[in-house]
DNA sequence: GAGAGGTAG
DNA sequence: GATTCTACCTCTC
């Protein structure tokens, strides 16, 4: 086994405890110390628990009409989800974080890797720093996992995460070998950062179960019969680091606009209102990371509980330029539109665009100029969106009151505590 | 290059 | 009756 020198690069993984429903505490403290769930989109079904809910057996992904009837005998709380909230607490964290590495990685919303060099107690007490700083300056738990290659900090920081004696700061170098290993033996490659139910199905068959086995096994024959995703895992958790920090991911390959709603939309019409918004929202996260789209995707789906009548319609429309403008993104889902039938209930929609490139600074040549584009209707949705709110402007029929309502189901909704004047937190002093 | 399969959070 | 959503990668054809 390879002992970390001194001052050899290390990557840190920092991940806040349950986020979103650590995110709801940060601003309610009578959430601490409850059985607290935070809801899907439309308030279908727990995507993060509280140790508390965990600990009375709610599985990830439980459907809420399921939980409902037997929260209150459980003291059991929902929250719709809060995104515009958990986008702000993330992006304090990340702020934060890049202040003690700036060679920062931001992973998801929750968790950040950092490249960080120093010996094993040096490191061990940046991490316990990092903590205890994102605890108190946002407000919502970490545990941070040290080691040389990204899956084993991955490792690391689960193991911090269930195991109290760590205090939430696990140094992977810093722990004795036979440790090490006897908690390899007891983890199955299903924990692994890369590893779910498919490849563990096919691991074992070839009798590798534990953590353990597969950081035994041969990385060349590993590659060969399974990909060199997974060499690459077998590797890093023999310390070679394979994964590298990556830089920050300027624009995306694509973006997907898609809800299920409160209610199935049975019509052509309904369908046209919903990617006359979808088309709009698209524009302008286009126009926020300076992107344009060459081909967009439009879809729609019946439930996947009732197999009998399944229709999932999908056209991919190659657009005439690389275009933000609503009004052509929108045109272009309509083509979804002859192949919808009227009283088939479709419960998700949705538009997906692909093909993105930078908006370029050259002027298209005339023949290609878009009208809707030089009179900037899509910065001036915006605008208007942002000064008056949400549905106070539309394409067509989008975000009028009288269509079918196809709003998203959220209940159980907590305050933009950070971002809306009006839903800021009140602190009353003693 | 498209589509399927797999995975993450 | 009801069960999230977005984005990536690799492999195969």
């Amino acid at each position: 086994m390879s002992r970390a020198l001194p001052g050899r690069g290390s990557i840190a993984l920092v991940d806040v405890n349950c986020f979103y429903a650590s995110a709801e505490r940060a601003f309610d403290p009578s959430l601490e110390d409850r059985p607290l769930v935070v809801l899907s989109n439309n308030d279908g079904c727990a995507v993060t628990r509280s140790p508390e809910a965990k600990a009375l057996g709610i599985p990830l992904g439980e459907p809420w009409f399921k939980l409902a009837p037997r929260a209150s005998e459980w003291g059991l709380v929902a929250r719709s989800s809060n995104y515009e909230l958990y986008g702000d607490i993330s992006a304090r964290v990340m702020e934060l974080l890049g202040r003690y590495s700036a060679w920062l990685e931001v992973y998801s919303i929750d968790e950040a890797f950092l490249g960080v060099s120093g010996t094993p107690a040096e490191l061990q007490q940046l991490g316990y720093s990092m903590k205890t700083a994102v605890r108190r300056n946002v407000g919502v738990p970490v545990c941070v996992g040290i080691a040389e290659t990204k899956t084993l900090a991955k490792l690391a920081n689960k193991w911090a995460k269930h195991n109290p004696a760590f205090d939430g700061v696990c140094h992977w170098d810093a722990v004795p070998a036979g440790q090490r290993e006897k908690l390899m033996a007891g983890l199955s490659v299903i924990e692994l950062w890369g590893v779910a139910a498919r490849l563990t199905k096919r691991l074992n068959g070839l009798g590798i179960h534990s953590v353990l086995d597969l950081a035994r096994a041969d990385p060349v024959r590993i590659r060969d019969r399974f990909s060199v995703v997974l060499m690459r895992t077998v590797l890093e958790l023999q310390g070679t680091p394979c994964i590298p920090l990556e830089e920050e991911r300027i624009g995306r390959d694509q973006l997907i606009f898609s809800r299920s709603f409160a209610a199935p939309i049975t019509t052509g019409a309904g369908l046209r209102q919903v990617f006359g918004v979808y088309a709009q929202q698209a524009s302008a996260r286009l126009a926020k990371h300076g992107l344009q789209a060459k081909v967009l995707t439009a879809f729609a789906a019946t439930s996947f509980y009732n197999p009998q009548a399944s229709s999932h319609p999908s056209v991919c429309v190659p657009l005439p330029m690389p275009t933000a403008d609503p009004v052509l993104l929108a045109r272009a889902a309509y083509a979804l539109l002859p192949r919808i039938v009227d009283g088939v209930k479709y419960v998700r929609a949705g538009i997906m665009v692909t093909d993105l490139r930078p908006t370029g600074n050259q002027a298209p040549l005339p023949v290609f100029e878009n009208p809707h584009e030089e009179r900037g209707i899509g910065s001036l949705l915006e605008e208007v969106s942002r000064r008056y709110g949400r549905g106070s402007i539309g394409l067509g029929q989008a975000g009028i009151r009288g269509g079918p309502d196809w709003s998203m189901k959220r209940d159980m909704l907590s305050p933009r505590y950070t971002t809306h004047w009006a839903e800021l937190p009140i602190v009353k002093a003693a």
